[in-house]
DNA sequence: CTGAATCCCTTCCGATACTG
DNA sequence: CAGTATCGGAAGGGATTCAG
């Protein structure tokens, strides 16, 4: 089996005796695949970037910066096969080739943007929630190592001194 | 440094002659990691299954299915570092730890939640894309193959009978 | 230019065992 | 119950090379 394919176990054992509460355990058999495809880094990114416009390999490649040909090309092979990307060869030379969201992609994108507006607009509030979770572990692991030490010393004079 | 603390680098060259078009490409120094916490496959399903309603260990560790006892533990460690998740510890005996999301969590909720509706309102469409795709790229390849021996065939023609 | 294929190193992650 | 520590296999992903 190809290197991308996924093996795909398709199970799902039958939801007998298991009473749907809302999505959250195990009928995600095929959901939670997809989420991850979806959810994936550069998928991410792809779909982001391609609104209303097309955008041809090299341009997406500058565009996410940091990916590799191999994963954008993996990515984007990924996201045709899935149906949210389309891709159009150009039967010129050099090779041109474009990529667009399909109809069904475009539907993604709206919810991929809110998640990115949604992470632009708080990334400060977390960058400040993660220092004071740092200050506060950095504290409370100095309080632990005085407290050691503190014992320690108690425990050596119990030793040496009267005992 | 610890295992999951991600030595960020934070650097994020200066954007000096670099027209903000969006968001595509490098303003994400920060925002890019974010986004892949929160974007994490455990991340997703956990700040989903934590609606209005707070959960212990062992109730999201059965919840999600799947997850190993490592993951969960590690994903709600990242969580409550990013202020989006709040973890309350019961001294009674045995231990009890409650998960709830702060009120930022929660802004991220609906978001999330918005992401995994569409996955699930979509699976079908794209289990057929992925069908079609299959069947596609097989045809294609059938096509290929056959190509070649006709031309295999030819060659050979040539080679044997008149030259 | 747009890929596919190979090599190879790093990171992830599950299984297991051990604390409080 | 709610974790942490360690280890080994598996997967991710970059660099490079080759092809159309």
């Amino acid at each position: 089996m190809k290197e991308g394919t996924s093996e795909t176990p398709g199970y799902c054992r039958d939801t007998e005796d298991y009473d749907v509460r809302q999505w959250d355990t195990r009928e995600d058999c095929e959901v939670r695949q997809i989420l991850d495809r979806i959810a994936d880094k550069w998928s991410l990114l792809v779909i982001a970037l391609l609104d209303r416009r097309s955008l041809r390999f090299t341009e997406l490649r500058r565009a996410v910066d940091g990916v590799s040909q191999r994963m954008l090309a993996r990515t984007l092979r990924q996201l045709e096969r899935d149906g949210l990307v389309h891709r159009t060869v150009h039967a010129v030379v050099p090779p041109r080739v474009d990529y667009e969201l399909t109809p069904l992609g475009a539907t993604l994108h709206s919810t991929i943007r809110a998640l990115v507006d949604w992470t632009e607009g708080h990334q400060n509030e977390i960058a400040a929630a993660r220092a004071a979770y740092d200050i506060r572990e950095a504290e409370e692991r100095a309080a632990q190592e005085q407290e050691v030490a503190r014992r320690d010393a108690v425990a050596r004079d119990v030793l040496a001194g009267r005992r």
